[in-house]
DNA sequence: GTGGCCACTTGATAATTGTCAAGCCTTCGA
DNA sequence: TCGAAGGCTTGACAATTATCAAGTGGCCAC
C-alpha cells in the first residue's frame, strides 16, 4: 500500500481514546478503497460486513420500498456510516452509494464488535457517535412532520448560509436529491424555489443568494431543537 | 418509602450487567414518583435533570414547532427515555406527558453521566439501547417518506396484529394521538380506517378486526426494513 | 460543431391531505 | 337526570403535493 490511512481513522473522534492494542487489531483487517461516482457500496436489507468510514469525497443513504426512493442523509468526510447496524449485527435500513469519487476505508464489523466488547474507551465514544445520530434523525423527523415543504427548504436554505457562513452558496447536491432529501419531488422543489423569491431567496443554477435573511427568517422560523445540527 | 423500586430499575437490560458498586451509586439519587394521567413530565428545549424510567402506566413523547404538534413515539414499561439527551447534557428534543396514571423513577442525568464514564459495562448497554432506538427512528421516518398515509395506517395495523397475535385488537391509543403519530390529521385518519374497509379492515371505536390479512398484506405491503420494531 | 442525454423547469391536471364547521355519541360530574 | 365537554365522524371546500407531458438548456461524446 503507497499510502497509510491509519491516521485518518485515528483522527476520528471515535477511534481516537481507543487503546492502542485495540486500534491495531482492528486496522490489521482494514483496507482502503477508491471508487467512482454513483456506485452501489450497501444494500439495505444485508448484513452488515465493514464498518465504513467515508475519507474523501460524498456517500448518499438511501432507502427504497415499493418502488419508491428516497434519501436518507448524506456522509462526508470524515465520518463513519451504519454503525448502528455493525454493532447490533442486524441488516442495513439504508442503502449507499458514492455520489463523487470517494476513497473509503472498510473495517470489518466482526473485528468492530469484538473490540467494543473490551474497550471501554471504544463503547463510550461509539454512545456519544450514536447520540448524535440518533437526535439527527428525531430533528429530522420533526423537520418532516411539523413543516410544509415550503418551509423545510426555507430553513434548508438558512442552515446552508449558517454552515457556510455566508448568504451566497453553492448547494451541495443535485436539486433532485436535495427533493429526495427534503421529502419531495424535484418538480415540487422547482416551484418551492420560486415560492421563496418573495422571501428574499435568489436561485441560479445550483447557485443561491439570500437577499432578505431577516424576511427569510420572519418566514422559515428556524429553531435549534430543529436545525441545530451541532446539538 | 414503602417499597423498593431497586430491582425494576436492575431488570432493564441498560442495567442489568453494571458494576454493583455503580448502581448502587446511581440508586442513592434516585426516586420513584407516581403521575395522574396527563402531566407534563419534561419540555423540549429544557436540560435534561433526570434519566426516567417508565415502570407502570405510558408516556407520550411529542414535539412542537410554531404552534404545531406532532406525537413522536410512546414510551411503555419497563423502559427509558431521553437517554440521549441525558448522555449527551444536551437539550431534550421532545417534550413528555403521561397518557395514564404512571409510576416513573428518575435517575440523575449527572449520576448517570458519571457511571457511564467509568463503567464500560453500562456504556455497552447504552450503545446497544441507543442503536435500537436510532433504528426505531430511522425505520419510522422510512415509514414517513416512502408511504402515504393510508399505506402507513395499513401497515400499523397489520403490526399491531403481530404484537397481539390475533387478528382482533383495540387500539391502545386515542385515534387523535394515533393520527398525530402517524404524521394525519383526525378527519384524515378517520376516512383512512373506512378507506381500508375494501382490503379487510373492520373498525368499532377503537375495536379492530382484520377480516382479510391476506389482502390487508397486499395492500399494504410490509417490510422488515421499516415494520419490524425487534431488530 | 452537433446530436443526444439528462437535469431542470413549466403547465395542466389529479390525488392527497388539511381546514372548517356541524353533528353525533360517550363520558363524567353537578 | 341532565348538561357540558371532548373525541369522533362527516361534508364541503381549500391547500398542498404529486403526476404526466412537454419544453428548455447545459454538457459531453462523437
Amino acid at each position: 500500500m503507497p499510502e497509510s490511512y491509519r491516521q485518518d481513522v485515528r483522527d476520528l473522534a471515535l477511534f481516537a481514546d481507543m487503546d492502542q492494542v485495540n486500534f491495531e487489531s482492528l486496522m490489521r483487517g482494514s483496507y482502503v478503497q477508491n471508487f467512482p461516482p454513483r456506485i452501489d457500496l450497501i444494500t439495505e436489507g444485508d448484513s452488515p460486513d465493514f464498518l465504513h468510514v467515508v475519507v474523501s469525497g460524498a456517500v448518499d443513504l438511501f432507502s427504497s420500498w415499493n418502488g419508491r426512493e428516497t434519501s436518507m442523509a448524506t456522509v462526508r468526510p470524515v465520518s463513519t456510516f451504519i454503525l448502528a447496524a455493525t454493532i447490533k449485527d442486524a441488516p442495513y435500513l439504508m442503502s449507499a452509494r458514492t455520489l463523487e469519487k470517494s476513497r473509503i476505508i472498510l473495517l470489518p464489523s466482526e473485528d468492530v464488535r469484538q473490540v467494543f466488547e473490551k474497550d471501554g474507551a471504544f463503547a463510550r465514544a461509539i454512545v456519544t457517535e450514536l447520540s448524535q445520530c440518533y437526535r439527527a434523525v428525531v430533528k429530522n423527523t420533526k423537520d418532516l412532520k411539523l413543516r410544509t415543504s415550503l418551509e423545510r427548504l426555507a430553513n434548508y436554505l438558512l442552515r446552508q448560509m449558517g454552515r457556510t457562513g455566508s448568504s451566497a452558496f453553492d448547494l451541495l447536491m443535485e436539486k433532485r436529491r436535495l427533493a429526495s432529501f427534503l421529502g419531495m419531488t424535484p418538480e415540487n422543489l422547482s416551484r418551492a424555489f420560486k415560492g421563496l423569491e418573495p422571501y428574499g431567496v435568489r436561485v441560479d443554477g445550483n447557485h443561491i443568494k439570500i437577499t432578505d435573511t431577516e424576511e427569510l427568517m420572519r418566514f422559515a422560523k428556524p429553531s435549534p431543537l430543529i436545525d441545530d445540527h451541532s446539538t
